[in-house]
DNA sequence: TAATATTATGCAACTCAGTTGCATTTGTTT
DNA sequence: AAACAAATGCAACTGAGTTGCATAATATTA
């Protein structure tokens, strides 16, 4: 798309790093995802192919300049996401469904503010939840009422 | 301590889990710690010695009985805490300090509650932040202030 | 109590995400 | 173009967590 090239290189220049064919595929890839995606998913989504270390650190540098964030999810592999839909302090929420296993982004939910204890300043929020999704959800309900 | 292995003994007999040595061992361990543990800190705070694997197999079914939970903490390594100080849905949240790296259980605060789009079910909720804590934010105050 | 079944623990070898060090390529600057 | 810096690739490694199977401990029943 585009669209999605030209806002990739808008914002490795805002983060000071070069938009190398690499780092470009690879922010393309994230930006066209409505989840996070691990290493390997977004090598599956490039175009073109990569080494499986310098996915790995140009991951790095993206999340350094906070250009992507490493989403908090309960698994052995990290998941990434550009920052674009998370406020300085604030990130959206994810839900993740204990059945279909899906990672949703909240990004309509307006994160909760807390009160810290005194001295505390805080950088950054994240809130996960797990449940059923609406579809797991709905689907359930069907087969116990049949 | 001996009220520390009642505790153990009842949470194990509340989960229909034998009261085994390991099992006494990890779980007191983990009563007595104010954060969440990693298996090796488990470990190194147990009186006698027990094989990796079986720490692992021991998390693994204390989680399950959910007598212990497994605290959503960016790392590689999984850190686990008893659930007592969490409600059904609510967990306590977190804080991580970026400076001296130690997490703080804010068993104080109170778990926001999040509206959720339609048709969603939620079974947990974990609150994650991440910042200065009070130690680490005076400590910088001073330094700059001199 | 002895015999038997069931559950817990240990050991060795393995898997796999992520890392390190170094060589090579690509892009930038003068 | 020459020279430098940054990006990419490759091979070998690290370390958390797992698997399969053997042994030990506990519970059950005769």
């Amino acid at each position: 798309m585009q669209s999605t090239d030209k806002k990739a290189v808008e914002m490795l220049k805002r983060g000071g790093l070069r938009p190398t064919r690499v780092r470009m595929s690879m922010l393309s890839a994230m930006l066209t995802a409505d989840e996070p995606l691990s290493r390997e998913q977004i090598a599956r989504r490039m175009g073109e192919s990569a080494n499986k270390v310098t996915l790995y650190r140009t991951l790095h540098s993206l999340v350094e300049t906070g250009l992507v964030h490493a989403a908090l999810i309960r698994d052995r592999v990290q998941f990434y996401e550009p920052s674009h839909h998370c406020s300085e302090h604030l990130c959206h929420p994810h839900f993740v469904c204990t059945t279909c296993h899906k990672t949703i982004c909240l990004t309509e939910v307006v994160p909760p503010t807390v009160v810290l204890p005194e001295g505390f300043r805080l950088e950054r929020q994240q809130l996960q939840m797990e449940g059923l999704c609406s579809t797991c959800n709905t689907a359930e309900h069907e087969t116990v009422s049949v």
